[in-house]
DNA sequence: ACGATTGACTCAATCGATTGTGTCTGATAG
DNA sequence: CTATCAGACACAATCGATTGAGTCAATCGT
């Protein structure tokens, strides 16, 4: 048993093994060739081969990368990481860099233009073949300087108006949410919203107000916040402060959606009665919370983001996409539905413009009946 | 103005453009030996210097890997990406690994054996300084024949008996949770595990036991589970089928306690009335829920992982650390707090053996009083 | 039987940086 | 006046692999 430690077997050792040069060696285990055995007898390629195996030879990447500068490495910059959001995106793309056989590496920018252009960087001296960014600002251009470099990228999430992106159709969600709130009966809306250099919230409370405005009703207010509880909880406060209270609020965060919900609570005010809820991303939370929210196949728009890059790195014409949004409705928004969802098991309902009519229930607990 | 489009600048360049040699280029770039500025003249420091700024240039780290067999790269293996507590252990490391100018990799395993091994030496082929595994299972003997690689490693959150690890004090944690209920008087408990590999959900299901049968109260029952919402539900659903049913169930994470007061709900039954619960985590969706949870500090855990390995490649003697944790009460075993929690601005209540005493609230709605 | 083709390889440069060991010049010591 | 030394560099090998351009012998066609 050959207790190799410390040391990687590398062509060398393999050449004079089998009494080979290298560069043989190099050509039998790199079988992407025109012609697989155009360069070595099958009793050589098996004998290479065999001692590979035995050796347990494994390409060094960082030579390799070297050689052919390509590393087979991409990056994705996360505004955060540890957030579900973030979270789904990200394993979406490693799903795809795993079956491209790539390597993703990522790093997290706290939105901090510094950060951001010190971790692009450093992804640059790992000679990654493109970037994905799912932390683009609306009103940077730090992505035109990353694109002089002439490093392929995508978005994800965010978009950017000069840069191909992959994005949730926001502005139908925010259509989507109102024309809920709008089926209900109520009247008089809000929306917060996210910091302005985000496209989520701004294309989000656009779709939004865009549908009231149509519908004849008065605009809603839109709030900024954070999009966390804390600043949640916040803009509802300053809602509960102001003159006329919203009896329909639409968060397109669902972290701050909860803060909304508990500062509702705390101020003894009934969901949905008083006030109705929409959140968005359909956290697990939501459903714990009873929360109806906007649901967006995060994972597949990871996936998207890098299908796109790779199609980009294959001198393929890209264009931006747009994914599909649903509604799942629950009980921040429709009393009738029986308390504790429909079980830990169920499939959320979902709607893409309407809300979709939901199966009876084994016992629907009609809080209050609907208007 | 050098429109450099699709180059990185190398050291070559530099140096032709200064007309020195690149062993001097390097050698200012490197500003690491002992003697600063043993290597070229003052007015040669500043023309590479300047140079360098000039063109923009950055090293190359393949190149320096390659040439030094120090990656200034650490591979990270997580069960999963995207989830709450995966993901806030990998954020302590990516910080750590910030501050040491170091990048961190990540590869997901899914906690299959196949796909740990794959990625693993994927990682390896990167020429990793160290790896974190925060996937350990108990059983294997993975890592035993990782150690034969000679390429250090720590584990986080999940131990193994042979080695180095970082984990949260699970077996306090399950005596913590114990403790929790015979004070609250229960008598009738169970506790939902993880998977028989996972030594997070072991040590917590001991101590839990361990306590209640020192405190000689009748042995609860341990469920195994797949710690998520569906598992959890269907472990309370075998609890309600069986003949004694719980009056204190311990779930080891959030996801499956979700999956429990759901069903519970689903069944009339009142949390805590009937039945008092905790998780474990402390996560969003704790609060959000008033979940009473057991808290670690998962960001420190991986920041911890993160030095040990540190200070394992600077060849100091390493030893496995334990993290503290406490409980925060919630409503799903205190029922004289408040519903809404402590507003979604404050901070939860912590305590690290008994429950500590909570501040008076503005608003206290005793739903039902204390026992 | 002889040039041409094919099969089976090898040579050597290269990717970008690091590093042990020179080399050369001018100043200093003896 | 020369041996010595320090300062300021340069040479060239090296890390592990890739790749265009050979080399050499056997085989083939005519």
């Amino acid at each position: 048993m050959p207790t190799r430690i410390n040391q990687r077997p590398t062509q060398r050792q393999i050449a004079a093994q089998v009494g080979v040069s290298v560069t043989t060696v190099s050509r039998i285990l790199n079988p992407d060739e025109s012609h697989p055995e155009r360069w070595a007898s099958p009793e050589t390629v098996a004998a290479i081969q065999q001692a590979a195996a035995q050796l347990g030879y494994r390409h060094n990447a960082l030579a390799v990368s070297l050689r052919t500068s390509r590393s087979q490495t991409v990056g994705v910059l996360l505004p955060v990481v540890g957030d579900f959001v973030t979270a789904s995106i990200y394993s979406g793309i490693d799903d795809v860099a795993r079956e491209h056989g790539m390597t993703a590496l990522t790093a997290s920018t706290l939105d901090e233009p510094v950060l951001r252009a010190e971790r692009t960087f450093s992804l640059l001296d790992h000679l990654v073949d493109g970037i994905i960014f799912a932390d683009a600002h609306l009103d940077e251009d730090f992505l035109d300087s990353v694109a002089t470099q002439a490093v392929p990228f995508t978005l994800v999430h965010r978009r950017h108006p000069d840069h191909v992106c992959v994005t949730a159709d926001d502005v139908a969600a925010g259509r989507l949410a109102a024309q809920h709130f709008i089926d209900l009966g109520r009247r008089r809306m809000a929306v917060i919203s996210g910091p302005r250099f985000m496209s989520t919230g701004v294309d989000r409370a656009q779709g939004f107000v865009d549908a009231i405005v149509e519908a004849g009703l008065p605009a809603p207010t839109v709030f900024d916040s954070a999009l966390n509880v804390k600043s949640g909880g916040d803009a509802t406060r300053a809602m509960l402060a102001s003159s006329h209270f919203p009896d329909a609020i639409f968060a397109v965060h669902d972290g701050a959606a909860l803060g909304v919900l508990s500062v509702l609570r705390h101020e003894g005010l009934s969901v949905p009665d008083d006030v109705a809820v929409i959140g968005f991303y359909d956290t697990p939370m939501s459903s714990a919370m009873e929360l109806t929210s906007i649901n967006v196949d995060l994972n597949n728009m990871g996936r998207r983001a890098l299908e796109l890059l790779l199609a980009r790195l294959s001198d393929q014409q890209i264009e931006s996409e747009v994914c599909p949004v649903t509604l799942t409705v629950r009980r921040s928004t429709d009393p009738s539905l029986p308390p504790g969802g429909h079980g830990p098991t169920a499939e959320p309902l979902t709607s893409t413009v309407q809300r979709a009519p939901h199966p009876a229930e084994s016992s629907p607990q009609h809080v209050n009946p609907a208007p």
